[in-house]
DNA sequence: CCGTTGTTTACCGTAACCGACAAAAGTCGG
DNA sequence: CCGACTTTTGTCGGTTACGGTAAACAACGG
């Protein structure tokens, strides 16, 4: 249940309707959790039934009534709680990996492409994260504890996408190297045989 | 199917069974995506179905008779085609983030013992990946195709566990710095009233 | 009039996770 | 020698998570 406490955390910062909630997770948590409005009615709800939040309806005309969240002391204890076990720590699950372990197996020029599309986009992620970074925290600090757990998360999002990033730089050099070596020794017939998957 | 696509990735190397494959996703491939072996299974059932691979009996005296799966020529085009397909950069999903997002609700101390014993589990694999490196690239270089996907898997694990050691650090640090500051001001009850969630 | 923004909900399918069961042989303790 | 436990090889069922399509319904903009 970690999207739950994920909501949980958000709403420590302020109460919120699961829609600006789905924006949340579409800026700034959502640059480490992606989660839909889907996801997130349904675990409002079920966190609602657990008491641990509370929904004040805001009767509006025109569009549909809003419910904002808040936090319950219940919820507030729960967040304490699942906070204060320990975490688990996550596995990579990069799609580009299993591509990689079966290199030999498959061709090279989409994964080229792919490399350097997903360079330029860690890079873009990290210039995002290095802007944000310099417009919150231009001194490197932070005050208080809040802040602080804002600054390491941002620090953490930005040298995670310059480490990728500089793996794809790597990646494509090595490839190049490769590609000069053994050129013509592999797995070269052409794709396009027409038939596609539709999954 | 992503997972489905890791099988064939692994059964391009050899054939294997089920047990076999259930203990690389405990090793190599499983230091970036984990899978236990009820969901090998289920998967293997699938692609079998699919005709993508094809399952030869061995009888066994003993022990149940064990299926040895083979990629067939489908199965292979059906991989180059998912290789084929751009990746999709995935999000990082660490449950550590929510807490840090949350830092100012939540009590430090378990935050802290958790920081600490993160950087021990990130610093052991770091130390794994670079001792596997040592004994399968000496020279840091690689000889052919494969064994150049390998290197690089091998080096963006190595560099991955060395980013979130080093944040880890990084935020202990600045979590000492931070209590040393304001001591006494956040929430420091204590938290064992003894109810416990379940899950 | 049609598309977009705002706000919430419903249905459905797939993917992933998790715990149990089965069956037969090998191993260890008493 | 009997029972318990582990290894090897799988199956079954349930729950959570994830994702897409879309339906309400008003206002606002072109």
């Amino acid at each position: 249940m970690a999207l739950g406490d994920a909501i949980l955390a958000c709403l420590t910062e302020r109460p919120m309707t699961g829609y600006e909630l789905a924006k949340t997770f579409d800026s700034s948590i959502g640059f480490f959790w992606k989660a839909d409005h889907q996801q997130i009615y349904r675990e409002l709800s079920k966190l609602r039934d657990r008491g641990y939040i509370q929904g004040r309806e805001v009767v509006q005309t025109g569009k549909p009534n809003k419910l904002i969240y808040t936090l319950t002391p219940e919820g507030r204890t729960a967040l304490r709680h699942w906070a204060a076990r320990p975490s688990t720590p996550p596995s990579i699950k990069d799609d580009l990996l299993i591509r990689l372990h079966a290199l030999d197996s498959i061709d090279i020029e989409p994964i080229r492409t792919d490399l350097m599309d997903r360079l330029e986009h860690h890079r873009d992620r990290h210039e995002n994260y290095e802007r944000i970074l310099k417009k919150r925290f231009p001194e490197g600090t932070a005050s208080d504890v809040l802040d602080l757990g804002n600054l390491l998360l941002l620090r953490l999002g930005a040298r995670h996408e310059q480490m990728v990033a500089d793996f794809c730089e790597e990646a494509l050099d090595a490839l190049s190297a490769m590609s000069g070596k053994d050129k013509g020794t592999g797995t070269v017939v052409p794709l396009d045989d027409g038939k596609r998957e539709k999954g």
